[in-house]
DNA sequence: CTCCATGTGTTACTTTATAACATATCACTA
DNA sequence: TAGTGATATGTTATAAAGTAACACATGGAG
């Protein structure tokens, strides 16, 4: 099986201030609870946290096993009703290709994100794709739909794996 | 549970000759088959063709549930087999947000489709979306990734479902 | 006709996700 | 500050989606 697998890293699959990118997330997201009035209680708060430290697309149930090994909850409904409040909000997607899901490297903005999922190595990096929703949308609109959510995944090659025969990072 | 829901009719959501739809694919795939050797066998040619009559995106096992009134095979991976024979030969689509089916409106041309969910009236359509490909092919090229397949998915209301408050078809 | 590749039938199981309901907690106001 | 309604959590149970593995069948190539 592959869970645990779908490494995140930013755009450009490139490294970064991994340290800084956890307790930024996790300070844009408590801002922008208390500016809303969101509850950003303790299993929220938590899962986001996991997602931001994996820094990639986790399952559920993968996101369950750390809540449960610190006691923060045991059953399923419990990290998907996190999860639900995560992306109702904004602060998490999910990836509809490999059913798993990440925290949001975009806090705050309108989100049309678009994902690139490695094959081979299963990365999974967050890019923004104005032009594309926006196609997408004239298109829509011209068929007289009203779009509401957009999922734009690709699947393909990152830059470190191509060429590679020896998979998996 | 949604299971048999999701509709799908022709590009801007309009009214057609079925019929015509149904042999016309049929009669599409068989060519290409036999044109490139590939098997179509019984349960597959089944498997498409049922999508074809439903006309609309179809859960694996609401297919099978039609398999096996039919004889035709009642086990998960009969049905799982046929759907990837005719995803990977690029007859029929899978929709991730979903996890339904749909037989291929466009048999033979490079697939980069797109597909508009009604979330009222659960209709899915596929439209063609080169445009927003090109837009997501650039961007990935920009970071040095080499994509190999693309899901676009925008869920929203269709022009019949819009104002009403009567859901559902 | 027999061998090998491909496809099917079947069992059993894993992974993903939700319904439903009891309990707890918060935030407000009476 | 206790009551109350809304929101969140804990838990049981189950549904829905997908796959591994292996035995058997079929169908063309030599």
């Amino acid at each position: 099986m592959t869970r645990g697998k779908y490494l995140t890293m930013d755009i450009g699959f490139e490294t970064h201030d991994h340290n800084a990118c956890v307790t930024g997330g996790l300070a844009a997201v408590t801002a922008f609870c208390a500016d809303k009035g969101l509850r950003l209680t303790p299993v929220r708060r938590r899962v986001l946290e996991i997602l931001l430290e994996r820094h990639r697309a986790m399952g559920a149930y993968e996101i369950l096993d750390v809540l449960r090994a610190e006691g923060l909850g045991s059953q399923p409904p419990v990290v998907y009703r996190a999860l639900d409040f995560l992306m109702k909000n904004g602060f998490a997607h999910k990836i509809e290709r490999v059913n798993a899901f990440t925290a949001c490297t975009d806090i705050g903005h309108k989100h049309a994100p678009a994902f690139l999922i490695c094959t081979t190595c299963d990365a999974v990096v967050e890019t923004q794709s104005e032009l594309s929703k926006e196609v997408l949308w004239r298109a829509a609109k011209g068929a007289g739909f009203v779009i509401s959510r957009v999922v734009i995944e690709a699947e393909g090659e990152c830059p470190k794996c191509q060429g590679n025969t020896n998979d998996v990072a």
